[in-house]
DNA sequence: CAAATACATGAATTCATGTTCATGTATTAC
DNA sequence: GTAATACATGAACATGAATTCATGTATTTG
């Protein structure tokens, strides 16, 4: 019998689990999907696929920023947001790929 | 200019999100890594390699089985736990993988 | 420079989650 | 049957997350 252990190293769970629990909204996800599709894109433009409120969904990307998912250039009045890592997104084929999801 | 929309129905959403939530936690990031290893687990088999509290780790347990994670048979006074779908495993991969965990 | 647009921030509230501790239940061993 | 082992449960507490609302800041436009 080999010995058992976990295999992940204790800083690495503890971030992959504070990034996950970031993903683990259905707005976020929505947002990492939209990302995928777009490269970047505005909160505004976010905002109208979404249809949830300005204030909310700032603080949600906020959230994601400061998490380093997404990262943001002005541009204008306007903000664009893009994923930092576009590899996140596979995140989403194992949503689409196991069953418990 | 294509219409953008997220990919991924509301249901499926917030279903994704539901168990997302809960593997974001080391504790139970853990033991997915280790259900991956050694396709079944006792309760005490799992709190050796973990070193937390029986009850601690009974919860999460719990937790991750009303959610469908996984799965128990008893055996006599043992309860083995089993990964439900291991595909979920992929969500480790994920984390080694992307530069952002 | 005043108003409008685009976005961010912070406090307050509500709700969910993590952890501990004490106790309960099932199964086996003596 | 009593004790020991293996695990579960529930209440209590602490902490954290989600949402709303009101307000603030940056940039552009007239």
């Amino acid at each position: 019998m080999s010995t058992l252990k976990v295999r992940v190293d204790k800083k690495k769970l503890e971030r992959a689990a504070y990034i996950l629990k970031c993903v683990a909204h259905p707005v976020r996800i929505s947002i990492i999907d939209l990302l995928e599709q777009r490269e970047r894109l505005t909160v505004s433009e976010i905002q109208q696929v979404l249809e949830i409120e300005q204030s909310l969904l700032s603080h949600h990307l906020t959230n994601m920023r400061d998490k380093g998912i997404v990262d943001t250039q002005r541009e204008g009045k306007r903000v664009y947001y893009f994923l930092t890592d576009t590899t996140i997104t596979s995140i989403i084929s194992c949503i689409n790929g196991c069953r418990v999801f």
